[in-house]
This record gives structure tokens, sequence and C-alpha cells, in this order.
DNA sequence: GTCAGTCTACTTTTT
DNA sequence: GTAGACTGAC
């Protein structure tokens, strides 16, 4: 290479770096690296996101101007002069010229294709490009991997036999079908239960084995049940065809199947996407290894992002070998490793990386920080799930009254059914919280319903969900009927529709035949004015006509109330999905939007409440203050992994999420006896609590373990002293020596609790003197919670006897600051306290638990 | 065909 | 502890 071509190349890249000296050295090169296979293995915190902003903000400025060795014809001595000194020292007025030296082929948005795995991933990474590249950003294909399969498919999913409008099937309406092929090929239904079935399935599929190949595979085998499974499989798959429907899998399946066999699609996509970004590629399965492997085939500009630590979902077909081996797969690639963390601090870094060290299979990296030590991790032992859920309630108001806000601060479970005891504790103490997952709002039958009304009306041949609202609300034609109408639409290869429509046909159909008409007719007419109106007043329309809100009314119970709030919830879904100006503006449109869209996309940072999920839920995102809760063997590592090594690799992994989502201060709490599934058993700490070191935590009530057991010994010693009351509010470890927010010093001196703490103390062990009245956590449940409260009652009510507070009092609650009390109710010997704080508005509060901050003034 | 009462089985779960 | 599936009586 000539001397000249050599320090033109040099002097391109520096001046283009110019762009980035935001970032660090890594960070740069993973940026200004565009050609060819890369591998980023970024640690968490280490501003992934900003690298692949800054990535395709390289592509789209500089094309592959800072990773290639070609020099153009035109260039000049005096360009090159001009280069080397804006490497130097950039002018902003010249910023222009640099850039029109320096671009190579400058790729376009529409040739950009950025894969995350869910929805809220994508519209982060879409929302953080438009802010860095303006309108540019609205061509890029940032979409998730089911989506950008939708995309592909409904443009040529004809040529692999499916109609374009295609439906979707969510896993409820996959298990639906199992159940009904069992049934059909008269099986076992106890050997055969649909979520084993399906997840066999579903692992077919990701290796990318057809009916026929597994069946072929199982056959050789000797398992009577697998080669069962196989027929399964196969008329599950007519099944769906036959629906023209895609299960979550088939979405991918059929994608690689379309490229695999049309080799014009291939060629089209393969030129069409100059450079594709894969996130969290440890979470990717085979089937999405395969699909990347094709869409990136033609230039193989394949930039994969992830953290073999993070890799957290196995059990749901994650393939960690396709990072671990992402060299192997892709010769030449290039592999830059971001350890720099900005998020958490030395000590939380530390104790991390001290737990997932004692992992084998990784590829083994450090997380350091310039954020400097900070805090020790806290941990705690504490009695059982109420103690623990009392104590971390309590932090979090010394932390609030300390000049946290509540949205600072997230509480991380292994499981679900975790969260009741701690939001009970919330709502005592009238700590405003959110629980991301669990019940799920479309997972809730009556969203299901009339998803399925809009779904048949959109497409009448959709058996499935025809067959879930033909009955509902009732309309007598009961389960009998429907198989009757089955038989015959299998016998004339027809849909249950269309026999429906033709029921008095049949005789076998008589008696039903006026009911099955209407039901026809009612489907019918509500399609025809699908055509008519717009689709909210459709929605009405729908709602109305079936008959389905009528019947919620005519229940009148609390029940069917919160589910008319929850149709008409869908209502609102549907005109955000308008308001967003879609392509597709129609019911289908929409439907296909739903489909894809889980209750995880919705979460927001904008409620200054306290966020409760699973440790699951928590990846990829960020706290002040992370409580994770639960650390004990059997729950966290879960008991099935406790003797599976793998599994238990997994659960570390797991515990690495959940530390480093951490900013400022991690807490770890674990209970000496917890309830699950409504029965108590004692419980040892996690090991994961004795791989963090000494010198990184602080752990109070740390039990002695004896070293010889005493007969009925459950290895603790001396609980019973230490033991609080069950209803004292927390260990006030929060109050008296909690940690310290970084910015916002405490300005008052922590609350003396000798006066009012015992007082307190001493109340769990009075006799409920409010007995009788137990009206409940249960309307406080549905109330209570997020929602701020105008006292609605003044009566006069009796003086509540631990604080002798009555209306008119006013208090000083540590975290609320000053307040008058509203109103005073007894209940379920406690009372329950309203109280109209000046900053914080009108809170309800459990006087036992709530009075531990709270004092009369 | 419907409803109420009993039995059972449970991690995590982007789409 | 509890939701959801299943069974048997009307």
């Amino acid at each position: 290479m000539s001397d000249f071509n050599e320090r033109y190349i040099i002097a391109r890249k520096q001046a283009i770096a110019q762009d980035f000296q935001r970032l660090n050295p890594e960070q740069r090169r993973a940026a200004m690296t565009t050609e060819g296979p890369l591998l980023l293995l970024a640690g968490a915190g280490s501003g992934k996101t900003t690298v692949l902003i800054q990535r395709v903000y390289n592509l789209l400025t500089y094309g592959r101007g800072s990773d290639t060795t070609e020099v153009p014809s035109e260039a000049t001595e005096d360009d090159l002069a001009f280069l080397e000194r804006y490497a130097s020292s950039p002018a902003p007025e010249e910023h222009t010229r640099m850039v029109s030296l320096c671009t190579v082929d400058r790729a376009v948005p529409w040739s950009v294709l950025a894969i995350t795995f869910t929805n809220k991933a994508a519209g982060e990474l879409k929302e953080r490009l438009s802010r860095r590249l303006g309108s540019a950003a609205e061509d890029i294909w940032a979409s998730t991997f089911h989506s950008a399969c939708v995309r592909i498919l409904r443009r040529d999913i004809d040529r692999l036999g499916f109609e374009k409008d295609f439906t979707i099937y969510d896993s409820d309406d996959s298990k639906r079908v199992i159940k009904d092929v069992v049934k059909e090929l008269s099986l076992e239904e106890k050997s055969f239960p649909p979520r084993e079935v399906l997840s066999i399935i579903s692992n077919a599929k990701d290796k990318y084995e057809t009916p026929e190949q597994f069946a072929a595979i199982e056959a050789s085998g000797n398992d009577w049940r697998m080669t069962r499974i196989a027929k399964i499989y196969a008329r599950y798959a007519e099944k769906l065809r036959a629906a023209s429907a895609l299960d979550f899998d088939d979405l991918i399946f059929h994608t690689v199947t379309l490229l695999k066999t049309c080799p014009d699609v291939l060629e089209y996509y393969q030129n069409k996407f100059r450079y594709v970004l894969v996130d969290e590629y440890q979470d990717t399965n085979h089937l999405q290894y395969l699909l990347t492997s094709l869409l990136s085939g033609g230039r193989n500009n394949l930039c994969v992002v992830g953290d073999d630590d993070q890799s957290i979902y196995k059990f749901r077909g994650a393939n960690i070998e396709n990072i671990l081996s992402f060299e192997k797969h892709y010769k030449n690639a290039r592999t830059i490793r971001l350890e720099q963390n900005y998020r958490s601090t030395q000590n939380i870094l530390d104790a991390a990386n001290a737990v997932i060290r004692n992992n084998q299979g990784r590829k083994g990296k450090t997380l350091w920080t310039e954020n400097g030590s900070g805090d020790k991790v806290d941990v705690r032992t504490v009695f059982n799930e109420s103690d623990e859920a009392n104590f971390v309630v309590g932090d979090i108001l010394g932390g609030v009254n300390r000049g946290r806000n509540f949205r600072d601060n997230a509480i991380l479970y292994r499981t679900n059914a975790q969260s009741n005891a701690l939001e009970y504790a919330m709502r005592r103490n009238g700590v405003p919280y959110k629980v991301v997952g669990g019940n799920k709002f479309f997972d809730r039958a009556e969203i299901k319903d009339m998803l399925a009304y809009l779904c048949v009306l959109n497409n009448p041949l959709d058996d499935l969900r025809l067959r879930r609202i033909i009955n509902v609300p009732a309309r007598a034609i009961g389960n009998t009927t429907v198989e009757k109408v089955a038989v015959l639409a299998a016998s004339q290869g027809a849909s249950l529709y269309e026999i429906l429509r033709n029921a008095d046909l049949f005789p076998e159909l008589k008696g039903p035949a006026p009911k099955l008409l209407k039901f026809a007719d009612l489907i019918d007419s509500l399609r025809k004015r699908g055509g008519e109106l717009a689709l909210p007043e459709f929605y009405d329309a729908v709602c109305e006509e079936t008959g389905y809100i009528h019947a919620l009314e005519a229940k009148n119970d609390l029940e069917s109330q919160g589910r008319i709030e929850n149709v008409q919830e869908l209502r609102s879904n549907i005109l955000a999905f308008l308001e967003q100006g879609p392509e597709d503006a129609t019911l289908s449109g929409f439907l296909n939007e739903i489909a894809l869209y889980t209750d995880l996309d919705s979460v927001d940072s904008s409620d200054n409440c306290v966020t409760m999920m699973t440790m699951h839920a928590a990846k990829g995102l960020e706290f002040p203050s992370v409580y994770v809760v639960g650390m004990e063997d059997g729950l966290f590592p879960s008991g099935g992994a406790l003797y599976d090594p793998d599994g238990l690799e997994e659960e570390r992994r797991l515990c690495y999420v959940a530390m480093t989502r951490a900013k400022e201060h991690l807490t770890l709490t674990n209970a000496r006896q917890r309830m699950l599934y409504g029965k108590t058993s004692p419980a040892m700490p996690s090991r994961f609590l004795s791989e963090i070191p000494e010198e990184n935590m602080d752990w109070q009530g740390k039990p002695q373990l004896r070293t010889q057991r005493e007969p009925f010994d459950d290895g603790w010693s001396g609980f019973d002293e230490e033991r609080m009351p069950a209803s004292y509010g927390g260990q006030t470890g929060g109050i008296s020596g909690g940690w310290q927010p970084r910015e916002h010093m405490e300005s008052q001196p922590p609350a003396d609790r000798s006066d009012w703490g015992q007082r307190v103390a001493a109340a769990a062990s009075r006799p409920a003197d409010y007995a009788g009245h137990t009206v409940a956590a249960a309307s406080q449940a549905r109330y209570g919670a997020t929602k701020t409260h105008v006292a609605k009652r003044a009566a006069a009510a009796p003086t509540a006897q631990l604080l002798k507070l009555q209306q008119g009092d006013m208090v000083e609650h540590t975290a609320f600051g000053s307040g008058k009390v509203m109103s005073v109710r007894p209940m379920g010997g406690d009372a329950l306290v309203e109280v109209a704080f000046d900053g914080a508005g009108t809170k309800k509060l459990m006087l036992k638990s709530a009075g531990a901050h709270m004092k009369k003034k």
C-alpha cells in the first residue's frame, strides 16, 4: 500500500473518531467496526445501547468509511492534509467537508435491521435512534424477531400455502389445539399435558424439525410416548395450516422456510439488509440463529450484542452456545468486550462479579467502574416473609425520608407468588407501588373473549376463537352441539362458521339450528358494520350487540364490574393504536399488533411508585436502590436447580442480573422460614449469599449455624429471642441506620423511635379490640396502592389507641411529612387512618404498621 | 346445558 | 393459598 493511502486511512479513522469522543475506547472501536461479523460482549450497564445507536449513526453517516482500506481515487494531498489537521483539532464548521471526505458508500436507513427480544426494547431503540438521527430513524427496521418475521411473512407467505392475512395464535390458543388433537387421536389425556407436549414441539421447531423429520427421528428411537407426540405435532401443524394460523415459533420457523425455499426472497432480503444487528444475543435459540444467519448471509455484516453472564432463558430454549461459539460459526469474527460499567458502584460490582465467577461455562469478564466504592451490599436475615416485607417497606420509607423517590426503588423476587406479602405491607403503609407481570391484562378472560370476537369478525374461518365465544355470553349452545358442528365441519372440509351458516341443511343439527343460525346472523351483521364504522365505534357495537357487556352488567357484582372496566380498557388500546398512526389502521392491523403485544411493554417509569417484578422481568432495567428478596436455597436458587449443575448456573446468572440492576444501593434479604403454597417451612440462606466476599457486604442478623444438630432442630439457633413481632413495622433499619442517597443527603436528623416504637411494638400483643370489623384487605387491594384517595367519610370514629389518633390530629410521618388525620376507622384488630399530607396527598394507612413511621404532633 | 362444589398442581416466560 | 380444571347434581 502506498504511503499516501496508509496515511489517508489512518487520518480518516481519526477524523471519524472525533464524532465519538464521548465513548470510551472500546465503545468507540465497537461503533467504528462496521464490516464483517462482530461480537460485542457487553457487560451489564456498559452502555451497549449507546454503542448500538452510535454504530447506526456511523453506518448512516460514513458507511464503511471507518472500517475499510479503500481510498477514493480522487483523493488529493490537500484532502489528506485537511483530514490530518481535523483529526488533531476539529473545527465544527469543517464537519461537512470532513464527512464528505470520509464517507464510503453510506448506508440507507432501510438497509439496517436491528433485532431485539421485546417490543419495549425495540421501542426504546427506535426512540433513541430518532433522537440521534431524526426522521431517518423511521425507516430503520428496529423490531423484535417476531414482528420482523410477521412483516416478512405478510409479503410472501402465500408461497408456503398460507393466507397472507394469517392469524397468530398465542400460547393459550396453541394449548387449546393440542388438547383437541390429543382428544382426536384418542390418547390418554393425562399422559399428554398440553404444556409439556407444546414444549417438546417447540423444541423440535427450535431444531428446525418438521413433523416428518421429528417423526422419523423418534421412529428410530424406542420411546412410545415420543412417537405419539410426533403424531400430535403432525396433526397440530395440519390444524394450524387449515386455519391459516401460526404460533409464535411458526413465525420464525416459516420465515426460515420461506428464505430457504425461495431463493428470490432470500436474495431480496440479503440485498436489502446490508447491516444486521441482534441485541441480547445470549437469549437467541437455534432457530433464531438460523434466521439471523440467513438474513445477514449476503454481506455478512452481522453484529451481535450480548452478555453470556446474563443468559437466563435457557428454560425457554435460549442457547447460550450461540454466543459462546460465535467466533467458531463466523470465521474472521472480531470480538470487543465492554467491561466498564457506568451503572453501579464498585461494591455492587465486586459482589456480583464474585458470584458469577463460580460459573464454569462463560467467556469471562470482570466489570469495573469509576463510580467509586459506594455502600456495601446490605444483607438482612429476617424471620419470615412478612418481616421481610416490613423490613423492605421500612427501608424504602427511610430512603424516601432522606430524599429518595419511591420510583428509585425496585423489589425483585424469584416467583410472582412472592409479591403478595410485599404488596400487603405496601398497602398497609400507603406506599405506592406497581407490580410488573403477574396477572396480565391480555391474559384476562374478558380481554381474550373480546379479542376472540374481533378475530372471528376479522376472519370467520378462525375456528379456535369461534369456539371460545360461541357460547359467551350463554346462548344455550353447549359443548355437545359444538362437537356435532365440529364433526360436520371435518367431514365437509369446511370451517365451523360455514356449518353454522348452513345449520338448517343438516338433520343432525335440527334441534339447535335456530340458535346456530342466530349466532351466524350476529357475526354477519357485525361484519357488515365493521365495513361501515370506525374502529372504536365498531368495538362498541361488538360489546353491545354480542350481549357481552349486558351479561356482565346483569351479574352485577364487583368482579363483573372490574371485567367491564377491562373491556373498556381494551377500547383505549384501540384508540392508542390509532393514535400512533399505524401503516394498517384496520381491524386486522390492530389484531396483528396486539398479537405480539405484552403487558411488559406498558411499563413506564413516570409514576412515582416502587416497582415490583421478577428478576427475569428486570433484565435491562436499572434502579438506584434494588431489593432482592427471598435469597434462600430452594427458592433462589429454585428447588429444581439445587442438584442440577446447569440449572444452578442459570440461577446464578439470574442472581448476577438481579444484583447488577442496582446503581447505588443493593439489599439482599432472606427469611428463616417462609410460607410457600400455603405451607411454612424453614429455609437456609441462599448459597449465592455465601459467594459474596465479606468485605463487600454488611450482613445483619446472620444466623450462626450449630455444628451439631439436635433432634427436631432445623439447624437454626435461637431466633426466638431476636424475632420481631409480626406486625412490627419493619426493623426500622431504614430509619436509623440505612443508606444515604447519593445526591440528596438528609436534611432532618433520623427520627427518634425510642418513645413511640415501644408503643407500636406493644400493640402487637394487645388483643384484637376491634374484632368483628373484617373489612378488608380485599377492598384495599383493589383500590389501594397507587391511587390517592379523597376523604369520603368524616364521621366520628373511635380513637385509635396506639397513637391515640383521632380525626383532626396533626401527625408527622417519616416519609410523607406532616399531615392531618381525616378519619380513623377500626378494622380487623387494627385501624385504617386516612391522613391528608401536606406534600404527599391523602393516604390510607393501617395504623399498626404505619404507626412505626408516624408520630403525633 | 348450567352451575356449584371438589380436586390438584404449582419457577422463571421476551413473543 | 389459590386459580383453574373437573365432576356430578339439577
